[in-house]
DNA sequence: GTGAAAGCGCTAACAC
DNA sequence: GTGTTAGCGCTTTCAC
């Protein structure tokens, strides 16, 4: 038996197929008693408006499509990163009736444009979500954007009214780690920068300064090492910092991953984590619950991050000039076993 | 400019449409230098098909649908595994022009079955890949079937004749791991059971007791604890075990978070892993080497058992009853720092 | 080997 | 409020 067609319901409810058209898309302008009419008969057929007939017709597909960093090009990528991206995004589609294509791309190729557009061309997705550090390039912006197609850009990095991007608050919440690292009695609070293609994690040196000011502790650069996000660069850098002979009580590193390679260097060393080095990271992904002693670090909403942005993009808010910007997510701390007071 | 249309390459190229469609589906019956016209005219228009339109006429569409549990049911769901089957997916994806949709699915709610057929009979995936435990659930596979979408099941637990399904060597591999614990002096060698809903984990256990056999070890029902492939199960599970006045010198846990639970009882209780416990997992997730120790598993190949089940489903292999069955990509053993000689 | 015509199942524009 | 009529850009069928 074949599937029924908009024909079959229009038929069974006495109706013409722009009145069930109308129903299925919740438009207006239909009676109440229509509309149950052709509820009805769509339950008692079991329809299901065929998609690709609706995106042909509509010009759009209603796919959302999510842009990130492949991890297959790093070393030790975690996962729970993109996951989170990923379940977020998927919550929107789910009340939306939309479906979500993932797209990871390697930045580092010469044909990550070329394919981007590509595939938006052919799927012509709904929208796309870009997550950083993609979102922050100008190149893979410009290529999603040359397409017409509408985007949003997860944590891009500094404000920038022409285009709709979602962000959380990273030098707000950094100072406040900071302070709060600052008010168990550290007062050599080192810091591990990240990669310096992800513009976003750039702000959160930024908190940490702010934060040593508020809580009068001079900044020094030679507490600030950097890392490339990667959890062996934080492990470098960690040896590095716990090498000297007056080294920090405490590391805060610009993410989770390299804050693990903060305990694992600690480890190796001997050095016993919260009782001789405080650490914390950034992210709260699922990793910093796993590793003992679990991570003190700052919950970034990527999830919600990224329900809003497929949402923003399913609404159509798009279209509407006056809400471009920046919306901010709030994150916050996440106080774990991995900080405690500090060592006299 | 709008797009160009398969009408404007076949007015280029001085051809019809239909010759445009074979070439673009590399169908045969094209004279050589038919072919090259029509791609230069092509290239030159930069015509990219709609794949909305192909779909329609085609009634099928170039997606794939990954089914998996959804992580978000879990207390810390690691998403290795996840990220691994989609790395897999993704890739047989690209080189087949086709694209992924990914379905997280939580299958303790009752409208899981309604909500994977509506989900295909909207989209009309080219066919669906099922991750277990889902893939071993008839309810699951009964749906997906019932839509008459070809499906590959991953690890569905037992063989059957009658479906797809790409399965790696669980007990096998298991024996070998038991063995090579056994070769290094381990007599008490514990094992920690998975999920009972994930039936390929169920193989686990048997191959763990083959390898007991083979070493010449007497299995104890004492030294099998079950948990629920959760890292907090795992914790539990090794609890236990190290509680005892004789305790095991080695765990061999049926996953990698069951596994880090391990490691991470060890770790309060003041255990030292290698010297005084040897641990090992199952799965090779990237958390296996983001801990420390890092953790010896079995890598069992998902990427790759992802990536062919994909391809058997963009090559049409279902429509051939010859090929049904189960394909094995073997596993492999993966040593690093988290076993050792047994303790005295 | 190639082409003409007829849909695929919807939405859009406009008429009523 | 509701219906009519054209397409959307392809694949399919079948003729040549």
């Amino acid at each position: 038996m074949p599937r029924a067609t908009i024909f079959d319901v229009a038929k069974l409810a006495g109706v013409s197929i722009k009145t069930v058209s109308r129903v299925m898309n919740r438009e207006p302008n239909v009676r109440a008693t229509t509309r149950e009419r052709v509820e009805k008969a769509v339950a008692e057929l079991g329809y299901l408006p065929d998609q690709s007939a609706r995106n042909l017709a509509s010009r759009r597909s209603h796919l959302i499509g999510l842009v990130y960093d492949d991890p297959a090009a790093y070393e030790l990528p975690s996962s729970g990163y993109i996951i989170n991206l990923q379940q977020g995004a998927l919550e929107a589609c789910r009340s939306k009736r939309s479906e979500l294509l993932i797209h990871p791309c390697n930045f580092r190729k010469k044909e990550v444009a070329a394919q981007l557009t590509s595939l938006i061309e052919e799927t012509r997705p709904a929208g796309i979500i870009v997550a950083p550090p993609l979102s922050n390039m100008p190149k893979i912006v410009r290529a999603i954007e040359s397409t017409g197609t509408p985007c949003v850009q997860i944590s891009p990095g500094k404000q920038n009214g022409k285009h709709l991007s979602v962000a959380t608050n990273d030098r707000e919440i950094c100072a406040e780690m900071t302070r709060y690292l600052a008010s168990l009695g550290h007062k050599r609070i080192a810091f591990i920068t990240g990669d310096p293609d992800h513009k976003a994690v750039g702000n959160r040196v930024l908190g940490y300064q702010d934060g040593l000011k508020d809580s009068g502790l001079k900044f020094s650069d030679k507490l600030v090492v950097s890392g490339d996000n990667s959890l062996g660069s934080g492990e470098a850098a960690a040896k590095k910092l716990l090498g000297r002979k007056l080294r920090p009580t405490a590391i805060f590193a610009a993410n989770d991953d390299m804050a693990v390679g903060v305990m694992r260097a600690a480890d190796r060393l001997g050095i016993k984590i919260p009782e001789q080095l405080s650490v914390a990271g950034f992210d709260d992904i699922v990793l910093a619950r796993q590793v003992f002693p679990a991570l003190t670090t700052v919950k970034q909403p990527l999830d919600d991050m990224a329900e809003l942005a497929a949402t923003m993009l399913l609404e159509g808010e798009s279209e509407d000039d006056s809400t471009k910007g920046t919306k901010v997510v709030p994150a916050e701390l996440k106080v774990r076993e991995s900080t405690g007071p500090a060592p006299d």
